[in-house]
RNA sequence: UCCUCGAUAGCUCAGUCGGUAGAGCAGGUGGCUGUUAACCACCUUGUCGCAAGUUCGAAUCUUGCUCGAGGAGCCA
């Protein structure tokens, strides 16, 4: 008999059809005659309620060792319900117990986040996490199917590199040397001779620049891949290992960037709340009650468009005083990206047009010599969730800025060919997909939304 | 990396003025013809994060360390 899903089970309600259910038991409820057990497959949030007699099971193992997290076989026939709180039930005919779980470490009863990081490997089984990959899993196929519908190529550009994106963060070292027997004599400089690649490798920190090659032969394209940093930060923002969503796109210019990222960001959110609505529901009863209005008010409206001046001027316009006072010239803090998102606007907000001082080589430079085509698109409780740019396309310009910040330009001659060969207008954006998760969910610490967190001093499992 | 707070039963926590350990849940046993975090009765559970110090006596006070959380910086 074809084994069937939860999911399916609730959604199609085929009272008196024979069907197999397999799953993790949540809870029972035990009265003399007759058990109640809800069972959970990981197809959706809801339990199915399973009715059992006494002595029903077909092994070895009696209902009576049934406990939370359990695994179970059951045949039966699907029933309405007579009681409140299910529509349908099954009826168990037989119940075979696949493992017992003794001492199982879940309980029926909520758990705070920093225990559940401690299981991690059974932290899936729970209701908000269960949801959280769910709806991971949603998203990461929406940011496909946007791109794919739009025309763009999936690049998947590598994991280790030997360029780190200029500012972008400190970077892993990938390296085959045997640590605990380095010839005493080498000098540190040239140690990475000997090394795999011969030269120094790293874990790359993005996957831009080799997107840009791909978009100067593909027209658009996007990278979607692990990315990591070295930063020692311990917030609940960051991770050593995390997804990015980075598309790249030849003969475009920084509105039409931002068209794209804010379509895109739109698209995502819409799709979660057509699809995803029982996991959202979910969030929004017991993480964020807003969670619907926030996400309707990221879907709903026009995000607003500044430049970084004006941003500034809006700022010193405000009165507030600061922590880090505000000029021109300055990288805005988290207080005010808040500012703007959350006192002034009270929506998302794009800001452009950077100072060029704190922003990398490879934007394109503004006709005053001063601002860059940066794009940075900052969220009401989140900040910037998506940074992005036109990239410089004249080579002269590109050689000059790389000068201006001392780098060694023969690392980067292939980056220069593009411009070199053929070079056109391009841009394009990154969006770190922890950070879209968190932001769809409600959940707090970006160790929550992803399977296996990696952060300093931690790497378990 | 910096600032602040925290660590007590398997989990979530209380523990007064320094006097030798508590609750709820989980677990166990029994009861209950339909429960919904089932319910009722009884029972079990401790290196009070680690190390040192003060004291007649430390979960409680002091110092150091480890780990965790929130915020900041860095960033996505």
């Amino acid at each position: 008999m074809q084994c069937h899903k939860i999911v399916q089970i609730l959604r199609q309600k085929a009272v008196g059809e024979k069907i197999v259910v397999q799953g993790w038991v949540k809870t029972v409820r035990r009265s003399k005659s007759v058990s109640f057990i809800d069972i959970n497959d990981g197809s959706c949030l809801t339990n199915l309620q399973v009715i059992a007699e006494q002595n029903q099971t077909t092994d070895e193992n009696h209902l009576k060792d049934l406990s939370t997290g359990c695994s179970l076989r059951v045949t039966g026939t699907l029933a309405a319900s007579p009681a409140k709180g299910q529509d349908i039930e099954l009826q168990a005919e037989t119940l075979e117990i696949l493992g017992l779980a003794p001492d199982y470490p879940l309980q029926k009863k909520r758990h705070s986040f920093e225990y559940l990081r401690e299981i991690a490997h059974l932290r899936p089984r729970t209701n908000s996490l269960g949801a959280v990959a769910r709806i991971r899993s949603a998203l990461s196929f929406a940011v496909h199917t946007f791109f794919q519908e739009r025309g763009f190529f999936h690049i998947h550009t590598p994991i280790i590199s030997t360029g780190d994106c200029e500012g972008a963060g400190e970077t892993f070292t990938v390296t085959a040397l045997d640590l605990e027997n380095i010839p005493s004599s080498t000098n540190l400089a040239s140690v990475w001779d000997d090394d795999f690649f011969g030269c120094q490798a790293n874990l790359t920190v993005s996957g831009q620049l080799e997107a840009e090659a791909y978009a100067m032969a593909l027209g658009n394209v996007y990278t979607f891949g692990p990315t990591f940093r070295a930063e020692n930060s311990n917030t609940s923002r960051h991770l050593a290992e995390f997804w990015m969503i980075e598309p790249e796109m030849a003969f475009c210019n920084l509105q039409e960037d931002i068209d794209i990222a804010e379509q895109f960001i739109k698209y995502l959110v819409d799709t979660l709340l057509k699809d995803c609505l029982e996991d959202l529901e979910l969030f929004a009863s017991f993480i964020e009650k807003d969670l619907f209005k926030r996400l309707k008010n990221v879907s709903e409206k026009t995000f607003i468009r500044l430049s970084y001046t004006e941003a500034i001027a809006e700022l010193q316009k405000s009165k507030k005083s600061f922590k880090f006072p505000v000029a021109w010239g300055m990288d805005l803090q988290s207080e005010h990206e808040r500012y703007l998102t959350e006192v002034i606007f009270g929506q998302p907000v794009v800001l452009t047009d950077y100072p060029k001082t704190i922003k990398p080589f490879y934007m394109r430079v503004n006709e005053d010599q001063k601002t860059v085509a940066a794009m940075d698109v900052l969220f009401p409780g989140i900040g910037e969730i998506i940074g992005g740019s036109q990239r410089e396309e004249r080579q002269d310009n590109l050689v000059a800025r790389m000068n201006e910040l001392n780098m060694q330009t023969s690392e980067y001659e292939w980056y220069i060919d593009l411009r070199r060969y053929g070079t056109v207008p391009h841009a394009g954006f990154g969006l770190g997909f922890e950070r879209m998760v968190q932001f769809v969910t409600g959940m707090k610490n970006i160790r929550d939304v992803i399977p296996f967190p990696r952060t300093p001093g931690s790497a378990s499992f």
